[in-house]
DNA sequence: TAATTAGATGACTGAGCAGTCATAAAATTG
DNA sequence: CAATTTTATGACTGCTCAGTCATCTAATTA
């Protein structure tokens, strides 16, 4: 039996408070720009309240990092899984997190700045966060693979393929924030889903190649 | 006549000294892990020396940022232009940033860092990073704008496709600096070239439109 | 060479902020 | 309702660092 003790759900409760809070914050400001009163402030509490639940300001960023990526991966994983083919499965793959991110804004920019800072970041972060982008990158790849298998994909290079459908559909996102994109997220994320289809599928023209 | 005088000689000197040495460090440590006293040293001078040449830390930054895009413009541009075919110029586009960047590995991590910082980042900062970003766009748009006049490429969006060329460009080469890559430059830049060639041209199937 | 000007220096200042801790409030217990 | 423990608070501390300025050095001039 796991009954949760009164400290834990206070416990939980706050840290839940505290990593939303952050989340608004560090998106607005970046990781620098914010201070640890600005969260506190953010979650109705005193900071000396923030440092009984998180050890220090790059734990509550990381924590806040986390939680949203967790919650990305798990949506994107289910999404693409219930795809009953490759092509549903590429196309639930940009949907679903041009979706998430649509619904989660203040996510997205720090996931996008963590891309960003991922040179200048120190080792344990910059660690943790790799681990995570390795997780989808081998999902994408899986996919892909399995396009192969089926013959429906001319010889690419997978895991590249894999990096650029990743790229594009970060990127993608982060325009359609950047400029307020006054065309539909659907019909953006149908556009590279079928710029990238048609570039890996087997069926192109052998013209462009050069030698 | 335009004779430069001793003094002019002697600030221009300091000043490309000054951003040059900013540069690695920024390029090392990012803009707010960077203190005033590493660019000075860096640069071999004092602190104080270095606040007769730059009014701030920011300006020295924006120096060094400037500096390095506008060179970076001029070769894409040169090389775009002096390619003969449309398919030619994407190529060179591609391959001349890569080429770039590889010389100027530390110029593209401030370069890649601005990219994520962008949503936080002042307005002034902001605003100068988009419009030299909108220049590159507007060239990429060029050559697309000629391919489809030429009747190469299939129908498509021109503004995001030009997009999705810059982005995955770049974050070719991100992965390229950030897992210490064991391909070749040129072969990774010719594999997105084809991947994205083959999704623009125009003899791609109709097989992958859904509705 | 003495006087004057231009350029260089780094100790110093003031502001900002992460993290602490003595104290207060609230909750729990007996 | 005390006594005790658990949770909350925000003033305070120590440190970092951008930017300044009195002072020094080198160059120029007369």
């Amino acid at each position: 039996m796991f009954v949760k003790t009164k400290q834990e759900v206070l416990s939980e409760f706050r840290c839940s408070q505290i990593s939303q809070a952050a989340r608004k914050v560090f998106a607005k400001k970046g990781f620098d720009e914010t201070t640890v009163e600005d969260i506190a402030h953010a979650a109705g509490i005193a900071k000396g309240t923030l440092y009984l639940y998180f050890r220090s300001k790059k734990k509550i960023y990381l924590a806040a990092l986390r939680e949203g990526i967790l919650a990305l991966h798990e949506k994107v994983q289910q999404e693409v899984e219930a795809a009953p083919s490759v092509e549903d499965k590429l196309r639930a793959y940009i949907f679903t997190k041009l979706r998430y991110f649509e619904e989660n804004w203040d996510f997205f920019r720090i996931y996008h700045s963590e891309w960003g800072n991922v040179f200048a970041r120190s080792a344990d972060v910059q660690k943790n966060f790799k681990r995570y982008q390795e997780q989808q990158a081998r999902m994408l790849e899986g996919v892909l693979q399995e396009g192969a298998q089926q013959g429906l994909l001319r010889p690419i290079h997978i895991p590249t393929t894999a990096s650029v459908i990743y790229d594009v559909t970060r990127a993608l996102i982060a325009r359609r924030l950047l400029e307020e994109s006054q065309s539909k997220a659907e019909e953006d994320a149908e556009f590279i889903f079928d710029l990238i289809w048609n570039g890996i599928c087997h069926f192109s023209p052998s013209l462009s190649r050069k030698t």
